[in-house]
DNA sequence: CTCCTATATCGATGTGTGTCGATATTGATT
DNA sequence: AATCAATATCGACACACATCGATATAGGAG
């Protein structure tokens, strides 16, 4: 069966005008990552040598209560940028690297390729000093 | 006088483990790019031939009022995701790419997540949503 | 100076959201 | 069955924020 990656793989951004509806889309996509104690979790997520944690192992580090963990993890979850499984009583969840690969292009200005050109130097500098 | 927003230029994201002051900072700017309509203004900037914009090229075809579009712009100068200059009357807004880049490679996976493939990961179902 | 235009600020209002205690649900074990 | 552990959901609170009308500020023109 074809697998269901769901990843709506992100609208154009800087790229083109937003239209009102991908910019709701994005708008959603950003907002669940723009929150310091999640920021956290998937930084702690990616910071495992497993590549997954429970929610066992990330209250007591991050310092807030486990209800708010459950809740910061199903934004996250919600938002594509986390995938889960059950594994007996614990929950282990990762990170979902093309939702937060789509995330980060969408940032991209014009003439940016993707993927790992960690050379980029397609990027120039268009808006300096002009008076 | 258009004076140079700072650009702390983001901290570690992904890579290692957030602090919370890092993650509070780095949330603050996400959440200034995480709203539809800053969204829009930016891409609809960042769409001018010119790579600028004044406040009135940018109310009407976004069809929010004027008052709103100042606080976006605003929010965004302040996140220093904008630039602005002044040029008589009218008020002109640029993207500044160093920022944005910024913000990009803040969502960056160390280890170029290819290593993390044999690991099929279990798409299972998502959110069943149950009330 | 006065008037006009462009932008910013203020104030109010309704909506959204992070946090956590209490409780429910799920799975394992006996 | 009952009981315990891990996680999710619920409910409530406080706070943040997006929007816009009214108003203030700044600059240009006459």
């Amino acid at each position: 069966m074809t697998n269901c990656v769901v990843v709506p793989c992100c609208p154009p951004v800087l790229q083109k005008r937003l239209g009102q509806g991908d910019a709701e889309e994005l708008a959603a996509a950003f907002k669940a990552i723009a929150d310091p104690a999640r920021l956290r979790l998937l930084s702690f997520i990616a910071a495992q040598p497993s590549g997954e944690a429970c929610v066992c192992h990330l209250a007591k580090p991050l310092g807030i209560q486990q209800p708010t963990v459950s809740h910061h993890l199903k934004v996250l979850f919600e938002a594509g940028v986390l995938d889960r499984e059950r594994r007996g009583t614990w929950v282990y969840y990762r990170l979902v690297p093309e939702r937060l690969a789509s995330l980060r292009d969408a940032l991209s200005i014009a003439p940016v390729q993707a993927a790992k050109a960690d050379k980029t130097v397609s990027l120039r500098r268009a808006a300096k000093g002009k008076r």
